[in-house]
DNA sequence: CCGTGTTTCCAAAACGTTTGCGCAAACCCC
DNA sequence: GGGGTTTGCGCAAACGTTTTGGAAACACGG
């Protein structure tokens, strides 16, 4: 009645056998064929609904295949040029908040979309990404998101050469061949830079990026050069350069309180991570924000609004910028629409307790 | 001298393809075959070094392959029988700070044994976990990390039907047919109650995440077991359970808050997300940690360390946890090993501010 | 009984790769 | 120069799937 019946351990060899068990491989559509009694093409019409197929037929292939669990092998799809509906994404740390909440609006909308995510950790080492990048390619993924702090343009060159893999970045400047999402640096710059001047402070500073990380450099652009449009025009009393982390937050305020002369009333920070780093120090030291110093961030990871005090900073869009990405590029992949273009979101400012008003306030102070 | 060159525009009809360009698919050891002037054997024989083949003819092969660019096709090689090189990992959500250490090193160690990982977030949702499912096994991965907060565990039992689909859990209760790896949440409980204990604690209270949460489940228990074994045996005063992330542990907090009588000396916290949304919340009220109540965490993410005040909490090895995990996973994929058994890395105790000393404090006391 | 559709299904090729088998040429030794 | 061995390489099948081109079987009008 049930001849198909498989039980392990039956047959005398059971125990004999040490490689892969041909008897429990995944059932393929010659399976259901056989079990069908019909042909493999004629269970390919009926599992894709791709021609008719008489009732009585089409009831026994589903049977069969549902018996067997039957799932088509992507592999074989593959290989006949159907899109292998993967994507790639390279990505400097999966770790940094603000990645990890772009990374999974990324996932969510390929998983909307049917598309998986093959996920890279590059760590910014060349080496490392180029291996990566290899094993994706002889994975014939349908494309690529770059969201690595990658000063090298011709990297992008390079890789739009593979003209079966479609491209988007994230964060970079902007680029010839590939469309690119991120959000509006500079206008976040002079958001911060008008909102601190509005708060009555003079004396401001940045914790900035490393030179050429390009996010980091067009937020500090925006910052400085809303600053000089004021009236009078200010410029930066302070300026260090860091890693953006919390370590690297960390070291710069140290620093910075290691130097001799007044502080600056105000500090902008290129991200959360630094914000919070300075904010541990200037805990340590035993200074007071915002009464000491005012603290403003950029990214607003949900940890912001946790901080001591809570964060004011800059709010990117991290979730909607991954969503975006994902969605031009399986557009791309999909034939859909061309390769171009730069999408920048508008970053919006968060108030919260971290900034404070400075000597010039024209109303407001102290609550 | 060069009559491979691909002159894109050149030919008439250029501009009138509109469907993938023929020319420009990624090229196949045919090509690499034809322009060599041998057969696709002998190119895969010098590709793959399994067989000798004359020098001559071994040169114009490389030369081919490298004026090509070609690369093999791991879609043709696993339909063929060979592994996939790629792992599946099911995450409820690699949003969060601890999860995302514990992808980290699982990519890590995935990277370096030559496998790709594809990310699938199911925000513990039963019906994106199984279309993931799905994906994954028609995309016939070699194996499968499973890190979500799951209680069911016939999800398991099903799982392992797929007799081609190795498996690992991380941080579940221990399985019959799945390597489990996780920390060792009993012990972490343990420690936590002792170390609050001789800190001069006797009035302690948890918050601790949803019923049916294993990892959560344990500590607590190694916890309340810690406690009762103390001379004289000590009970919980107070036990709030709440969602484990930064809101749930501020609900939770403000609860407590606003309940009748005394506030418990110390609170044991699930996760740090839960401790530092506490932190906010009693800083919020106007209460200091820790001279009001200690708080004490667990995980010990990054940001622990840069909380105000920085959190004493149970440092796990995330990243380990990860990187075994994934280590476990491919040794069965490679058939090194049997399918068995659960490693329980042990927590260590990490001290910070948030900590202070209880009234049956025996020396020591504020420094 | 013969054309003419229509329905229902199958054979085979193709995708890119590896590999067992076998054939031919070149070499060696007497 | 004849047998045997070695060297060098190609043919073709197989992996799982889709799809094109038919081929049988059947119905129907004449």
């Amino acid at each position: 009645m049930t001849p198909e019946v498989n039980r392990p351990g039956g047959g005398p060899s059971a125990d004999l056998r040490l490689g892969p068990d041909p008897a429990v491989r995944a059932p393929t559509i010659k399976d259901v064929a056989r079990i069908a009694g019909v042909s493999v093409t004629t269970v390919s019409h009926v599992f894709n609904e791709t021609r008719p197929v008489a009732a009585d037929t089409q009831a026994r292939v589903r049977d069969a295949i549902a018996s067997l669990g039957y799932q088509p092998s992507r592999l074989a799809r593959a290989l006949r040029g159907e899109p292998t509906r993967t994507l790639g994404m390279l990505v400097t740390s999966s770790n940094n908040p603000f990645f990890a909440e772009v990374i999974h609006g990324v996932e969510e909308r390929c998983f909307e979309r049917g598309y998986s995510l093959i996920l890279c950790n590059t760590g910014d080492d060349r080496d490392r990404l180029n291996a990566h990048l290899a094993t994706l390619l002889q994975k014939r993924i349908d494309g690529l998101v770059v969201m690595t702090t990658n000063d090298d343009l011709r990297f992008f060159d390079d890789l739009s050469q593979h003209r079966d893999l479609r491209l988007v970045a994230i964060d970079t400047e902007d680029l010839d061949r590939v469309p690119v999402v991120k959000d509006d640096s500079g206008l976040g710059g002079a958001l911060a830079a008008r909102f601190l001047v509005e708060r009555g402070f003079r004396r401001v500073g940045a914790l900035a990026g490393p030179l050429g990380h390009p996010r980091a450099q067009y937020r500090l652009e925006g910052f400085i050069e809303a600053l000089a449009g004021e009236e009078p025009p200010l410029t930066l009393t302070h300026l260090l350069r860091e890693e953006m982390s919390l370590e690297g937050g960390a070291r710069a305020m140290r620093h910075l309180l290691s130097q001799e002369g007044p502080l600056p009333e105000a500090l902008f920070c290129m991200n959360d991570l630094i914000a919070i780093g300075a904010l541990h120090a200037l805990h340590q030291a035993g200074l007071k924000v915002p009464q000491d110093i005012s603290i403003i961030g950029y990214d607003d990871i949900e940890m912001a609004a946790y901080c001591q005090p809570p964060l004011t900073t800059l709010h990117q869009p991290s979730a909607d910028i991954g969503r975006s990405a994902a969605e031009a590029l399986i557009r791309q992949v999909e034939g859909r629409e061309a390769a171009a273009g730069v999408l920048a979101l508008p970053p919006r400012l968060v108030k919260r307790a971290s900034v404070g008003w400075g000597a010039a306030a024209a109303g407001g102070g102290w609550a």
